[in-house]
DNA sequence: TCGATTATCTCGATCGTCGAGACATTATCG
DNA sequence: CGATAATGTCTCGACGATCGAGATAATCGA
């Protein structure tokens, strides 16, 4: 692979940092809008994913989800529920959990929020081809996996060709 | 647009949020292999952006990066130099001016680390056509521009389009 | 030269996070 | 069935990152 080409691929890493930039912006803008702090952003999605799989967040499965100790969690779940955005629930059959549910108001907020992205992103992509749109998928994947082994500290990648054969 | 082809699009923008979670996992690690925050690492890595754009950020254009006042900016370029990853040069120019150097040290493991990311990422290109990393360039920028609206808080979007005449 | 402006730092206060441990509930086992 | 362990959450005290207000020092403009 010759200097120009790498440079081009250079390149598309860097659009990805710029990207990445760019959304963690968008969770920073809501978290100003409301009032809130990154953490707490970054609960409310882990909850409203949660209710979308149509499984609703103990106390204990947030904290796992946003990487935060029990004593923290309480904090976290002390300030989103003074603020009306969630309800702590105790679980009936095991007394011990306290189950989390999104109020109606902070769901809209959050679907008006991230929801509107994503219809504009879709929006964005209405000219693509489903050619072009399954390279775009099939990269995001490639990428999204070398990403991951970095992020788990797993270095370094299986050596690219998975299985293509037809090799020496 | 029928509902198969816009779900196969929404599935793009899920692939794009998990990516971007896992680009944060990378930082995230880094701070933690080093005993940083998240802060810290941002401003690392807006100091390395700018030597290697050839100029030496100052205190308070490092604040401005990062959004941060300038007594945090204090606190924080406190903490890396007392851990040696950067020095403080008062401009003799302008001796109010306190340019920011990185140290060796931190450059060698900010280079190694995203470094070897980029490495990884451009390596995992290797196969795909210049066709095909055209596709993907545009697909970036699209939607590097969505969401930079939305991050800024400009909604809506021009409504697609841009100029290919012909319409009415 | 002298006031206005700019760049950074100091100080005190606030808030998010944590470790240790308390408390209540449920599971296990003799 | 009763004692003990395991589990899930919460309370408390401490620490550290950030901030606003204001101090300090250097530069610029008239």
């Amino acid at each position: 692979m010759d200097d120009e080409a790498t440079r081009a691929r250079q390149e598309l890493g860097l659009l990805l940092r710029r990207l990445n930039v760019e959304l963690d912006a968008v969770g920073q803008r809501f978290a100003d809008v409301h009032g809130l702090n990154r953490t707490d952003v970054r609960a409310l999605v882990a909850i409203m994913d949660a209710a979308r799989r149509g499984e609703a967040l103990t106390a204990g499965r947030l904290g796992e989800a946003v990487d935060l100790r029990s004593a923290s969690v309480t904090a976290l779940v002390d300030r989103l529920e003074r603020v009306g955005h969630v309800r702590r629930v105790r679980d009936p059959e095991d007394r011990r959990r306290v189950g989390l549910e999104m109020s109606e108001s902070a769901m809209a907020a959050g679907a008006e929020h991230f929801g509107g992205l994503a219809r504009d992103l879709v929006g964005a992509m209405e000219d693509y081809s489903d050619e072009e749109l399954a390279v775009v998928h099939r990269w995001l994947e490639d990428m999204t996996a070398v990403v991951t082994r970095h992020a788990r500290g797993e270095r370094p990648p299986p050596p690219t060709g998975e299985g293509r054969g037809l090799e020496f």
